[in-house]
DNA sequence: TTGGAAAGTCAACAAGGCTGACGTAACTTC
DNA sequence: GAAGTTACGTCAGCCTTGTTGACTTTCCAA
């Protein structure tokens, strides 16, 4: 007996072997998307954990050091140890709150825009490669997943971000 | 000036702002998406590299070591540490080759089979409910961003276990 | 003035990558 | 049949990036 369901077949795609194969895609997918910033960062001292936090303090510069620990899902220590070698090498500038001196804003110096750049270049072209390659339609549908793919509090911040950049 | 192209807003879609949010966009959904296995395996003495060598033997029963170590792209080593101890621990089993004795072909156990049902149990209802949301046309054009956005050999690994799978 | 939040630091540890070197069994080739 | 290659396993050591716990300093606010 087939299953009938209201909607016919618009449900196929929620067979397990079309999730599976969605599963997989992001799996493989994903290496992809860090490959070259990786390919970048190697021969310096610098991984991803790096590039994660050079990315979101270009994103929203003078971002505080809680912000960006609420936004990358890391501890304090693990967030501490990267953040001072990017300050001690000169590319992220940590400036004392004016109003809460406890804070410190987070800045890239010239030095730090010149590696975000290249991180990012690289990493732009790859999406934008992709992007051209699938189409408008398939890149709302992509947005579309992915949000849905969130968790409800990361995905408040994924959308706060959007709101900040546009 | 506005810059007018021919194919004038359907290009919208590949501004660098457009770019950098489905970077972000991939980023947080990567979270949510290893978010229930990590929650499951976490207490167990598994990690998240035990998950993926489960689910590609899953996904390719009789594999051999050394396929695994292409689709993972880890070193034997790295490898070996994990199917060690899910050989030790009963959940997958090693068969000497029948043809080639040197190669070993490796199983989910009954045990095995109960670990990764629960563990793609969790990612596969979010992944539905994702697919849900969004709808099928917007699955589609996720799966195709996605593709794209592979390196070429795992572009044809992953189709290759597309073939296997339909 | 006292409590608590924000930030930083030290120490110890674990997962999971990596390289290099070596061993063994089995297959292949000369 | 000897020599070389392949597949796999393993030992040892290293790195990055995450964790917890304990503690200090600084500062704001009740």
């Amino acid at each position: 007996m087939a299953d009938q369901t209201p909607s016919g077949e618009s449900l196929l795609f929620l067979t397990d072997e079309q999730v599976r194969k969605g599963i997989e895609a992001m799996f493989f997918a994903y290496r992809g998307f860090t490959a070259d910033p990786d390919r970048i960062l190697e021969g310096m001292d610098y991984g991803r954990a790096h590039h994660r936090a050079i990315h979101f303090i270009h994103r929203s510069p003078g971002t505080t050091v809680s912000n960006l620990l609420t936004i990358l899902g890391v501890t304090k220590q693990s967030l501490n140890r990267v953040l001072r070698t990017l300050i001690e090498d000169g590319l992220v500038e940590a400036r004392v709150g004016r109003r809460d001196k406890r804070e410190r804003h987070l800045f890239l110096t010239a030095k730090g825009q010149e590696l975000e750049r290249e991180l990012s270049d690289a990493q732009r072209a790859r999406m934008r490669a992709a992007y051209r390659a699938a189409g408008p339609q398939a890149v709302a549908g992509f947005r579309q997943v992915l949000e849905a793919m969130m968790d409800p509090e990361l995905r408040r911040q994924y959308q706060g971000l959007k709101e900040s950049g546009a």
